[in-house]
DNA sequence: GTGAAAGCGCTAACAT
DNA sequence: ATGTTAGCGCTTTCAC
């Protein structure tokens, strides 16, 4: 017994199109029937079908958001910062978690399209380049947040990732190191290849050479910190410091060295990124490259509603980053032999 | 340049309602006109707008996710099962933080309602139970996880919280510990009077008194942990081991005993509630009762759509939590004086 | 086995 | 200022 618009209509002696008016605020309606409509419409609690007017006017204000994994530290406070925005501006937002997986993401991509959502936040791998850049083309809106594919059209949101592996380097070299080694993040995403290069190019910048063994590929999970921090702290000529592509694969690490008792930061010095909720928690506490999540979320958010609105000179949104310095990292103590 | 119904009709010199017919996998059809309209639609990518069709069969296939905040870390995992659960019954899922303020949780039930969606899984507070009574007894199916309030008719998915604070408590009475101090959970949460209340039975169970100054009331933020136990490891007689009702307040606890230099476990233990991501994690690791999060927001779905398909034999669910022995619980040493 | 047509709840010309 | 009507894209009864 869903109460509709042509009840409204019925009880205030008016027709639909007159109460439609009032429901949107239209100017051409007489202060007393407006009134007496919106009397009605508060007494019987009408709630308008979104849906019906959907149909009508094409647009759902709902915006979906893609992202791997929800689970990852990193991801709630974007996915708050989205709803929160997007509830300001009137529209939903529907969640769905990749896991990474191609094939889900194209399922995902179309019942997105069915749903006749406004328009798509993604984070999504390369491989979807061709299908997003299809839709894009087709008018259909979207902002890419996290992860900027190369060769994707839409707009991003994003932290200068060479930059940060930069900054990172430098700060461990600052702090006398030069037996630096970097815990890579997921292979093939453009943000793992910028933070590798910020590295290489700290490195060179001072004169520091490139020791293949200290370069190792994680997946960005504590469980490869620990197998590649492993790795790197049984190494015959140890590093002093590791940079590590992410917070989580720090955890790792620490776990490594806690069962090889190994002293963090005293042994050897550890830098992350991402500054997850996690970092000032543990202990040592993660000195980390602090991405500034909610913002981007609020941005990305704002970037699609702006492209939902008609404008068109739309930019991407390259954050920088900023170094958030905790315990994790120590001056290198040269050695009394 | 949306492709429609009739788009592929008149492609496949047929009616709409036959291709209604395949899309729907109704039997009616001869397999030849199937093959063909199939045909065409792969062709030409068409996706059927679940909009219209849910304007037509009053079913929009998505359901409402109504929590306090997604990053709190106790969420995600529960948002991650609901969403992975639906996504494979083939629904869609909208999410909305309402960060416990009535306010906004009124606002989104009314947005809810509007969106047309099928039904709602929800954790609120209490001042919205008459307004959700009378959404359920109007049909509109709704389950409740996480927190069961009193007096609310819909199912709900939750662990026992009485046994949980009992079985924490004993924990701790099992290690030889007397002096029990309790940091409530949020306030006028059923959770946290039953844990409470399971802390109080275990005492009494075990001819410990009850003192006043050992319950000290909290908001499950690590903050309130700091503050709260700060007060606790301040107390002229100070207790020896400490039940906090979440393990984010564990954290804050840890900050405070740190602060104190105060050792855990060696000088003062803890058990903490829930076994979130982080329990795992910081050091020393949290002893603390596991809820089955995952599972739950699993079950939680599974109601709801029992509910969507008209099953009314639905029960609650009340899960058995599982104690989970770390390292911030040591058992007391009688010190010699 | 297939088509015609009404209807889901709303909006937006077009009339008046 | 208000009503009439067509239409958004789909499903479904009722004919044939």
């Amino acid at each position: 017994m869903k109460i509709t618009i042509s009840d409204i209509a019925k009880k205030a002696n008016v027709s639909t199109a007159t109460v439609s008016r009032v429901l949107n605020n239209k100017s051409d309606v007489s202060d007393k029937t407006r009134k007496k409509i919106k009397k009605i419409i508060e007494e019987m609690d009408y709630n308008p079908s979104i849906i019906a007017r959907g149909l009508s006017l094409n647009k759902t204000h709902t915006i979906g958001l893609i992202i791997p994994n929800i689970t990852n530290p990193y991801f709630p406070e974007i996915a708050k910062a989205i709803e929160s925005k997007a509830e300001k501006e009137g529209y939903s937002v529907i969640l769905y978690n990749t896991d990474n997986d191609y094939e889900k993401e194209m399922k995902i991509l179309k019942i997105m399209q069915q749903k006749q959502v406004d328009g798509l936040i993604v984070s999504l791998t390369e491989k979807t380049k061709d299908y997003i850049n299809k839709l894009f083309s087709k008018d259909f809106p979207i902002v890419q947040i996290d992860r900027k594919v190369i060769g994707l059209k839409c707009p991003s949101v994003i932290t200068d990732n060479f930059l940060s592996g930069y900054k990172a380097t430098k700060y461990l070299i600052d702090h006398s190191h030069t037996k630096i080694a970097h815990i890579v993040g997921l292979p093939d995403i453009q943000n793992s290849i910028d933070r590798l290069n910020g590295y290489k190019q700290a490195l060179e910048d001072h004169n520091i050479e490139l020791n293949d063994k200290y370069i190792v590929q994680g997946d960005q999970t504590i469980e490869s910190g620990y197998e590649e921090g492993k790795k790197l702290l049984q190494l015959k000529s140890t590093p002093t410091a590791i940079f590590s592509a992410n917070d989580l694969m720090v955890i790792g690490v620490y776990n490594a060295a806690k069962e090889l008792s190994i002293n963090i930061p005293s042994d050897i010095s550890i830098i992350g990124h991402d500054n997850i909720n996690i970092s000032s928690i543990v202990n040592p506490t993660i000195t980390t490259i602090d991405q500034p999540k909610y913002k981007m979320g609020e941005k990305a958010t704002e970037l699609l509603i702006d492209q939902l609105n008609g404008k068109n000179n739309i930019s991407n949104k390259v954050y920088v980053s900023k170094l958030i310095e905790r315990e994790s990292v120590a001056r290198i103590e040269r050695k009394i032999k």
